[in-house]
DNA sequence: ATGAAAGCGCTAACAG
DNA sequence: CTGTTAGCGCTTTCAT
């Protein structure tokens, strides 16, 4: 790898005129100037990214924080993400928080060793305290909280409209005829699964009925339901309408039930939430919330990249949201 | 953000003390190590991953260039990545090729620039030439190939065992009786795409069985399978058997079937392969090979980092090959 | 038009 | 036990 100065000492010049003569700056004469990049050219010479990070306080570099890599949502954010970091000469750091809490604080961290411009994070399921973020954002670390966001967390955010999700999803499954509608949520502490579960509960309202504590079950997983399959096989006879708080467990209860005789959407009409892939795939096919992941990650990016190019004006955060869409299919 | 010379001034003493104090140093005394950790500790010093990269020569980050992100296949591998580089005290920069040869020239100059310390890469599917890769593996970067190779490349390389999977498939439908097996295969360019080729027809030549250029159909997603669907068609009330290239197209063509009237498994038994997630979910449930997509990233950062570790012996390159295996599903 | 020098943050050889 | 100095690669003010 050849520097600044290898070139200097090659040419006789000094470092100084070889950096000059690189970019062209005027006061270098035109001679010189070609001299010097003919040179550099011929000896593959490559600015040291590092070297100008150090000087120019300013790595051109974001950090990204998400909690699994392996999970088709996140992984059309990250897309997203790179996608326009890369069109504004951004680079990306990505680590993986694997869902803990003490893993997503060494990314953190390390990422604000390696003194990245500003990151992006979605929070893991299992933060329970916030500090680490809190004390960045104090010492002036632009952040950008997308997806899974808290509420305590003074920064922007750029959120999916999951309280939206859950209206439309009830609304439908309402307007299909269907009048006592199970929820399968996610546990209480995760921001977007209680939007989602607000937005069920607000939709039933609005159309006069009455919401059952009964008819919530926890299970956010394919798992979660060969768990409460039992509660859920002794509720099914007497519901219509199920909406589960994400695809893998809408799908993985179609199967319980059609497994036990009961005739999906006929008996039960089912919506599921995020439009992965598979959901147009299983049979039958899904119903479900679109959410937008691609653009989310590129929204969160250019919230990010605004608050980098200005002067941060304390307490002027904003919040994203990311509008959602009904994608009816077979299964209602 | 608190440097070491701040730290310095702050407590009176020299920039090089501090420095040593802070890694306890065994010439500094126990007093003063106390002293400036504790002040350290006080003013939340973290030491500057640039500055250090750029004195060390080295920046503990690995570079990564991948053809696209939202794939389960390949989510799974930088899931893979990530967790062992993570564990080893790496960093890693993505870059996302999107299958086009110009990123992958750009990308692979910025992680150089970046001086990552070693790159590891899935070859784009319309890259052409390699003279970008070959002169950085001349220029001694160490690069580790993944999944998409190339076989004038010279360099580490870990590889799935298409040949194998292709073997296996076949293998496994003649043993079901089936005899006339079409392949939907990748184009010729992509050497994944011919290694498993090879083993469908090394698979038939092994059963006595002759192979039929009429039934390869270069298709290999859900679009190629509705752009080929005539001759699809055509072929399949002569055929009882079909390996595709991937699940996807395996998934499509069924679907194409289905829908006019052929039975699955009964009539003609696919196989796909990459065992995606959808490959458990659709109806029938898909037969296909296994490629562990986290083992594979996890092996080529194993394989980046002792190379890395070692003093670099010239021609001295390893490939691994990561195993395969038949997931019979329903569709078979 | 060009060069010398300082500094970004850190470490290490050398001095004392 | 601690400090001085130089240098990693680059830019930029300030000379000349």
């Amino acid at each position: 790898m050849v520097s600044i100065n290898d070139i200097a000492k090659a040419l006789g010049i000094s470092a100084s005129t070889v950096s000059r003569a690189l970019k062209s700056h005027p006061d270098i004469s035109l001679e010189t100037r070609e001299l010097v990049k003919a040179y550099a050219a011929k000896v593959n010479y490559r600015p040291n990214a590092l070297a100008l990070s150090l000087k120019r306080q300013r790595s051109q570099t974001i950090g990204l924080i998400i909690p699994e890599i392996v999970h088709h949502f996140f992984s059309s954010v990250i897309s997203g993400i790179e996608e326009l970091a890369y069109s504004k000469g951004y680079r990306l750091i990505i680590c993986q928080s694997n869902e803990d809490e003490a893993r997503e604080r060494i990314n953190l961290q390390a990422l604000i060793d390696h003194r990245v411009d500003g990151i992006l994070v979605s929070v893991s399921k299992h933060t329970e305290k916030y500090d680490h973020f809190e004390e960045a954002i104090r010492d002036g670390i632009p952040i950008v909280l997308f997806d899974r966001a808290a509420d305590m967390l003074n920064t922007d955010k750029v959120l999916v409209d999951d309280y939206e999700g859950g209206l439309l999803a009830v609304n439908h499954l309402v307007s299909k005829g269907r009048k006592r509608i199970m929820h399968l949520a996610a546990p209480e502490a995760m921001s977007v699964g209680r939007q989602r579960r607000r937005g069920y509960i607000d939709g039933l309202k609005a159309h006069g009925i009455d919401f059952e504590k009964d008819l919530i079950i926890t299970c956010d997983s394919r798992d979660g339901v060969l768990e409460n399959q039992e509660s859920i096989l002794k509720l099914a006879p007497e519901i219509d309408g199920i909406f589960a708080v994400n695809d893998n467990t809408a799908i993985s209860v179609i199967q319980l039930l059609s497994a036990h005789g009961f005739k999906i959407p006929t008996d039960i009409s089912v919506v599921g939430f995020g439009n992965d892939p598979i959901a147009s795939l299983v049979s039958p096919r899904l119903t479900t919330i679109d959410q937008q992941g691609f653009t989310l990650g590129r929204q969160a990016v250019e919230v990010l990249i605004h608050r980098l190019e200005r002067p941060t004006v304390a307490g002027s955060n904003q919040t994203r949201v990311i509008g959602v869409t009904l994608q009816v299919r077979e299964s209602s």
